[in-house]
DNA sequence: GTGATTTGACCGGT
DNA sequence: ACCGGTCAAATCAC
């Protein structure tokens, strides 16, 4: 069920990938070291810029094979290389095959004292068209799309789950990325690490690089199934656990924290990304409270932990 | 009135 | 035939 590239695509892909993280990796252990000295901002800036270049190449590797020769790097940097998004193709290629789509899980823990509906907010803009029981499931799954789905074409869709044994824990699955005018604004449809708001921006730095080499290195032992990357000198952030998931390539990893895509400014692909919390507007509100999901509203989910401030 | 949600029906894959 | 995913009419909320 999974690759539909054949074995010497898959291969080679497996191989650009490796090589990219490597080097995103190189970075990332410069910028970590550059964090204790007395480095420039700028130096560091440029660092966490490569790093995303990598992340940014990966993904796109991974999620449209054959199409890095088109990726550019000044979108990290700025602005969004979807934000064209009326001329060219990118619908086409993402619209072939629903299977073909991106399909990442995320896992994310309710806290107590915050609401469900702030729990999950992850900075777009949802629309539900369906909800159905699930063989097996105690709650029903529900299924959304992107609100501008009729407007700019967004493909993206989410399905939320609650789970069985820990209905504290919700399991949702995303598919396509978006390619509305959110995407820009929200940054990354793949979870980005959010950092508590008091932290020192060093502190932050280091927060991310790890979060995000680990993320990184998970990958890369994926492939070569050897490598153990620890970066661990993280306090506890646990407010929220959250385990994202590449399906596609049965990767997992677990985030210390919540994670929430109002950070990345730029690319859907960016990890990490630069400040712009600016708060996506919703347009709902809901209150329905038959469903399982209580009042969850996948407008406003993730929304009280803030992002990545700087 | 407009836009979001609900829910039973329908469709396609296995 | 079964099940997950989507559609679309009815309903609800603002």
């Amino acid at each position: 069920m999974e690759r539909k590239a054949d074995g010497g695509e898959w291969e080679k892909m497996k191989k650009e990938i490796s090589e990219i993280m490597t080097e995103g990796r190189d970075y990332a252990h410069q910028l970590k070291s550059q964090l204790g000295s007395a480095s420039s901002q700028e130096s560091r800036e440029h660092l966490a810029k490569k790093i995303l270049e990598s992340y940014h190449k990966s993904l796109t590797i991974m999620n449209h094979p054959g199409e890095l020769d088109q990726v550019s790097p000044h979108s990290l940097g700025g602005g969004s290389p979807k934000s064209d998004d009326s001329d060219q193709e990118p619908h086409q290629i993402i619209k072939s095959s629903k299977k073909s789509m991106p399909r990442w899980t995320q896992k994310v823990r309710i806290s107590p004292g915050v609401g469900i509906d702030r729990t999950l907010d992850d900075g777009f803009s949802w629309r539900k068209y369906g909800q159905k029981d699930i063989l097996g499931a105690k709650f029903p799954r529900g299924y959304y799309r992107c609100t501008y789905r009729k407007s700019q074409g967004c493909e993206a869709t989410k399905q939320v789950q609650r789970s069985d044994e820990n209905p504290m824990l919700f399991e949702i699955i995303y598919r396509g990325i978006h390619s509305c005018s959110q995407a820009a604004n929200a940054g990354s449809p793949i979870p980005v690490q959010v950092l508590e708001p008091n932290k020192t921006q060093e502190h932050k730095d280091l927060e991310i690089v790890k979060e995000s080499v680990d993320i990184g290195y998970r990958y890369h032992n994926y492939n070569h199934q050897t490598l153990d990357y620890p970066l661990s000198s993280t306090p506890n952030l646990e407010s929220n656990n959250v385990m994202l998931q590449l399906r596609d390539q049965n990767i997992d990893f677990f985030g210390s924290t919540s994670f929430s895509s109002d950070l990345g400014a730029n690319v859907n692909y960016d990890f990490l990304a630069s400040h712009d919390v600016g708060s996506v507007s919703h347009s709902t509100s809901n209150s329905p409270s038959e469903s399982p999901f209580e009042s969850y509203d996948p407008n406003n989910p993730f929304g009280g932990f803030g992002g990545f401030y700087s």
